[in-house]
RNA sequence: GGCGGGGUAGCCAAGUGGUAAGGCAGGGCUCUGCAAAAGCCUCAUGCGUCGGUUCGAUUCCGACCCUCGCCUCCA
């Protein structure tokens, strides 16, 4: 059985079907961080969405090239670099920098690309060249360049593919730049932005004169760069699909790169956003949340990771500190289960395959419906500590049950339980206390208890024997 | 005004024209010196409301109510 994706394009559930005749190679452009400040836990739940469809792909045998962009000029940054009065690389590098630390928490394999947009001015004013070289774009007199859509229309493509776009009806007013009056029509993006005062240090020589790039332009210079003109999967957040992949479309096909009956892009794959606390995320609300704010309330990454991948992308999510907590009780019963697994199996080769992969490749072949998939998973925890209490499950099928796990962690990426070291003092109180259960003093192994409590540590005692875990 | 999502148990969340996955919480039980932990079992005659189609609808159609988002800052 083959994945299934909806395609925004299409608005419809298509199977993937790559544009390698081989049907082995995937290029995967994912929209990535504009570095002005910590990704909050909305652009983590796209980012992870990215992650997921990059590891499932993976996961499916395909040899996926992921490319993801690093937005690093743009108008919130130019007005925090002037605010800070910090040179731009200085202002971005440390957001850059948390934007990765915050990936690997999370989990995130890390695209093997992730270009950043400073570093490839020159493709982008060539690329803007070509479009004005084809009559699609052009520059004012202050030195901005914009595209043309009616001219792009003219030449018979469509705009207004991902979204219905209804020009007439849009409201126009207050949020039309004001240093946009000179476009010819409003619905005409900058390509290129003519250097204003408040710019500072940010710019670049152009044939037009110093400036720098509109916000479009980058994803589509990068992405044609580095994936070809035409690729397989691009990703974003909803809110992306206007204008910003509208507009990438109208420039990356508008400079006909493609081969001839190519597409651009063949799947577009949109995340829909998430509420906090059932409310739309907002500073005055209190539930805007960074990463760093979730991990300094005590949640790990792996938490909100798995949160993050509770419900269906295409799905409005209402991510909660409750949610949290129900997601660490969740892993927990997971852990539970793979601690055993790993007593069970030892150093067993694995032998036979449990019904796991299957199920849960099925869950997310049908349009990556990964509630499914976790369905199948505890379904899979419960049938398997249900074998283990009544000593079913040998070491080889214990071994293969893990390997099935291992397999599925592939795609899911909450990591089995970190294996913990009990150190040898501790190790010696839970013997000693075991020593005065035998004897029957109790009075002992209760004050004994208490001592490991005191040291972060309690006893499980289980019918094998008593263990010692972290509090 | 235009466009697009949602409304499924206390919370989160799948799903299907044939009688409701899964997780958390709750309840019961097992284990246990006691406890904790863990495990097992259990937990919606019901899927926003009202009509319609159908042998049968939560699932299809229509109307309505509520809710969220987007409409050129936005993951």
């Amino acid at each position: 059985m083959g994945l299934k994706l909806f395609n925004t394009l299409s608005r419809s559930v298509q199977e993937f079907v790559p544009l390698d005749p081989a049907g082995r190679t995937v290029g995967l452009y994912a929209c990535g961080p504009t570095v002005y400040d910590f990704a909050h836990i909305g652009n983590w739940r796209t980012f992870v969405f990215g992650d997921l469809v990059r590891r499932y792909l993976d996961f499916k045998g395909y040899a996926v090239r992921q490319v993801m962009n690093i937005t690093d000029v743009d108008d919130k940054i130019i007005q925090r670099v002037r605010e800070t009065g910090q040179p731009l690389r200085e202002f971005t590098a440390r957001y850059e920098k948390a934007f990765f630390d915050d990936l690997e928490a999370l989990n995130c394999r890390r695209p093997h690309q992730t270009p950043r947009a400073t570093e490839h001015i020159a493709d982008i004013i060539a690329l803007i060249e070509r479009l004005q070289a084809r009559g699609l774009a052009y520059a004012t007199p202050e030195g901005s360049v914009y595209f043309s859509i009616e001219k792009y229309r003219g030449g018979g493509a469509r705009y207004g593919r991902l979204v219905k776009l209804n020009f007439e009806a849009m409201r126009v007013g207050e949020r039309v730049r004001s240093d946009e009056y000179e476009k010819e029509a409003v619905a005409d993006f900058a390509l290129w932005k003519a250097r204003t005062p408040e710019d500072g240090q940010v710019f670049w020589p152009s044939p037009w004169g110093e400036g720098r790039p509109g916000w479009h332009i980058e994803c589509s210079a990068m992405s044609m760069k580095l994936l070809g003109p035409s690729f397989d999967l691009h990703l974003g957040g909803e809110d992306l699909m206007f204008p910003h992949h509208e507009d990438e479309i109208a420039q990356s096909e508008g400079a006909a790169l493609q081969p001839p009956g190519r597409p651009f892009v063949k799947y577009w794959l949109h995340g829909a956003h998430l509420l906090v606390e059932g409310r739309k995320m907002s500073k005055s609300l209190g539930n805007f949340f960074t990463l760093r704010d979730l991990l300094a309330r005590g949640f790990t990454g792996r938490e909100i990771r798995h949160l993050l991948l509770t419900a269906h992308y295409r799905e409005t999510f209402n991510f909660t500190l409750e949610g949290l907590q129900a997601a660490r009780a969740a892993l927990a019963r997971i852990d539970e289960c793979l601690l055993k697994l790993r007593a069970a199996a030892g150093a067993a080769p694995a032998a036979g395959e449990a019904p796991l992969v299957e199920a849960f490749t099925q869950a997310l072949d049908d349009d990556l419906n990964i509630s499914g998939a976790w369905g199948a998973v505890f379904e899979w925890v419960r049938d398997t500590n249900r074998k283990l209490a009544e000593n079913a499950l040998d070491a080889p099928a214990a071994a293969a049950a893990l390997a099935a796990w291992n397999r599925v962690d592939s795609v899911l990426g909450v990591g089995a339980p970190p294996e913990v070291d009990v150190p040898a003092e501790i190790t010696q109180l839970v013997e000693a206390r075991q020593a005065a259960r035998q004897a029957k003093d109790f009075k002992r192994a209760d004050a004994l208890r208490e001592e490991l409590k005191a040291r972060g540590w309690t006893i499980e005692d289980t019918p094998r024997g008593a263990r010692a875990k972290r509090l």
